[in-house]
DNA sequence: AAATGAACCTGTTTGC
DNA sequence: TGCAAACAGGTTCATT
């Protein structure tokens, strides 16, 4: 489900229920997601302080100094709810608040995980130790993507899409921006021009922003955490629009699946 | 070393 | 209509 911007709507929807309010019990209604979910008893009592996200890991982070870190793998939803209630379908965390409120995880697919990591060792932690820039920050300019694309022959859509390079960057928005930018999916990333890769730069961060301006985009599950969805996908120019005209050049929008995933173009306005 | 494909799961859509 | 196959927003691991 969620690449950045989704996982950045969820962030800031949840940050003002979250901060401040104290975690009262946690229950878990099954051992493991993707992996064995933690031992979840020391952070009962604690106050959450914030709540960040760095790639699409959310960050609760508590005042003793440890922070849950969570992602939400492909189906992973949060939800807030004020009254006590049954475990909902694919339910398989709560987090009980001290106010009487309930944060449920949800997760159909249960691709999603979950730690708790003293908060001074996340930088260090294997989840996080390889992670490239942040999409948004300064760190990810035209001299990192350049130097990172340096004598590569990968396709540059795989690239962009690994973690490694620059993180947040999933499928939808890799084949948007490389629709932005004019770029084939499939070009080797060390034979494209460091012009190109600096347009590459700005829209993979137009994209973004857009996205997260709209509250993200809904395909078929996507929710925040007040359960709405959210409306980039109106915006989508290749992302899911195989067989239909171009909004260039009205040639036909092509499929192509590239490291077992769809990737969509325009055969016409990318080389 | 680097790139592809399978695996982890369930739900929904597509095609015969 | 019914059933099976294909496909889905992510990440890691094993295999070329």
């Amino acid at each position: 489900m969620p690449e950045l911007p989704e996982v950045e709507t969820v962030r800031s929807g949840l940050e003002p229920l979250l901060v401040g309010r104290e975690i009262s019990a946690v229950s878990c209604f099954r051992q493991q997601l993707r992996y064995p979910l933690p031992d979840f008893s020391g952070v009962v009592g604690q106050r959450i302080e914030a709540v960040a996200r760095r790639s699409k890991y959310l960050l609760f982070q508590l005042d003793g100094g440890q922070t849950l870190v969570w992602h939400l793998g492909m189906t992973g939803q949060f939800h807030l709810l004020s009254k006590q209630s049954e475990k909902g379908l694919h339910e398989h965390v709560s987090i009980e608040l001290s106010d009487g409120h309930s944060l449920r995880y949800r997760d159909a697919r249960r691709f999603g995980y979950a730690g708790l990591i003293v908060t001074d060792e996340i930088e260090a932690h294997p989840w996080f130790a390889s992670l490239g820039p942040e999409p948004l920050s300064e760190l990810f300019n035209c001299d990192h993507l350049f130097a990172v694309c340096q004598g590569r022959k990968a396709p540059i859509k795989t690239v962009i899409m690994n973690a490694a390079s620059v993180v947040g960057v999933g499928n939808i928005y890799a084949a948007e921006s490389l629709f932005r930018a004019g770029i084939h999916p499939a070009r080797a990333a060390g034979k494209i021009s460091k012009k190109r890769l600096a347009l590459l730069t700005d829209v993979i961060r137009q994209v973004l922003n857009e996205a997260i301006e709209a509250g993200g985009s809904t395909i078929s599950d996507f929710v925040n955490a007040e359960g709405k969805p959210g409306y980039f996908s109106h915006a989508f120019q290749v992302y899911g629009r195989e067989g239909a005209p171009c909004l260039c050049c009205t040639k036909k929008i092509k499929r192509m699946v590239q490291a077992g995933r769809s990737t969509f173009y325009c055969p016409c306005c990318q080389h």
